[in-house]
DNA sequence: GCAAAATTCAAACAAATGTTTTAATCATAT
DNA sequence: ATATGATTAAAACATTTGTTTGAATTTTGC
């Protein structure tokens, strides 16, 4: 749809998604959001009461709509399947969500808004931690689980999830870096089902390593 | 030293660096910094031009005196050492600086400046990605040729860096996370050296999948 | 078509904040 | 000891910014 044609409000959560993501809380203004938006200084406060209402409601929406695009329980994915097929579908289901522009569109996008969260919660994160985000990281431990074996310890799943999410996440989170870095590198933004693959096969082959301690142990 | 002994200079230096990585840049003010110094707020002018001059000195400090105590290169590696040994060393040397006390005190203390830093690189930054991060990576990358074989895809290559330091940093990025979501989790202090023995292991079970995919392929 | 409610708008307000100014104090070298 | 320069202090300044106000305009329900 035409942005100009969605309403006020609409319009307001939108923009200000992109910039509280661009420039932080703080440094974002009203005036700038209204501008951006086309819309009235005051019109912010009269649909979100206040920064911090506006501000609720923009996570709120963003990780909806992320988590109805690309449920962490990929559609696809079928309790016949093997574990380790399910994993890879984990894997794709995050790494979408997180950099395609389907989804949160990586740090250029949402993306950053949520890389920030991460670093340091507001009070309308702890709901979305509860809603999104613990159910998330419950299914990874029950695929790591089947994957691993029942004989493994809870504190290697749970190293093991932190490995495998930490690796996803990074590539938002890390991508002005990478490509300072490494300019040899094809942005990120290009090689998404690249870096499924990559992840996909690191972290299973980490995982066979968890597997194999143990039963030394 | 007591902080009290330190010159004024020093003091700013000091609490800012702390103010900056709690609360950002913007949202930190010159007269908190100056308080909890014990200073006067024209101090900040005087010694450090204006606010960003002092947010680039403090950017500074902080990876100079970082990669001091924690050099990317562990002065304990040897050039006759295994590769793997010396990917475990690095890891070491890595999560310790990150995550220490002693090195940036995670996301408790300055290593949230630079998760703000890695996240949105400020004009201050570019000199220490130069100075700083890129011969870190390029150490990384030499370890990664020893152990993966010459035959191996220079984008695996790179990849693997990304999933290896991404394991490290996410671990300070996303400690209030962590602790919300799996609070049966011990807090990530305590628990340095199981983390690095995990990313460790962990990691070499990756590589190991790369290389065997190069020599399928 | 009209009255009531919802929305938009321009302007003003009040608080926060980076910076500057100017004077006072301290340290240092001769 | 004194003069010179460095440092600290309090106050004021100028700007930014979240919010409110009250009128104007549009939409809605009947």
């Amino acid at each position: 749809m035409n942005p100009s044609q969605l309403s006020t409000r609409e319009r307001i959560l939108e923009y200000a998604g992109d910039m509280f993501g661009k420039k932080g809380f703080k440094s974002t203004t009203i005036r700038m959001i209204a501008q951006e938006a086309g819309v009235n200084v005051a019109a912010v406060n009269y649909h979100f009461r206040d920064k911090e209402g506006l501000y609720a409601e923009v996570i709120e929406d963003i990780f909806s709509k992320g988590f109805a695009r690309f449920p962490s329980l990929d559609p696809k994915s079928d309790p016949a399947m093997s574990a380790e097929d399910r994993l890879k579908l984990f894997i794709r289901g995050t790494i979408y969500r997180i950099l395609s522009p389907e989804g949160w569109g990586g740090l250029n996008g949402k993306g950053r808004l949520i890389a920030r969260e991460m670093m340091e919660p507001t009070s309308a994160f702890t709901q979305v931690i509860e809603t999104y985000i613990r159910p998330h990281k419950d299914r990874l431990v029950a695929i790591l689980w089947e994957i691993v074996g029942k004989g493994a310890r809870q504190e290697d799943i749970l190293l093991s999830v932190v490995s495998i999410l930490g690796q996803c996440i990074y590539y938002v989170y890390a991508t002005s870096i990478i490509e300072r870095v490494a300019p040899e590198y094809t942005p990120v933004e290009n090689n998404i089902d690249k870096i499924i693959d990559h992840v996909f096969r690191f972290s299973l082959g980490g995982l066979e390593n968890i597997k194999a301690d143990k039963e030394i142990a």
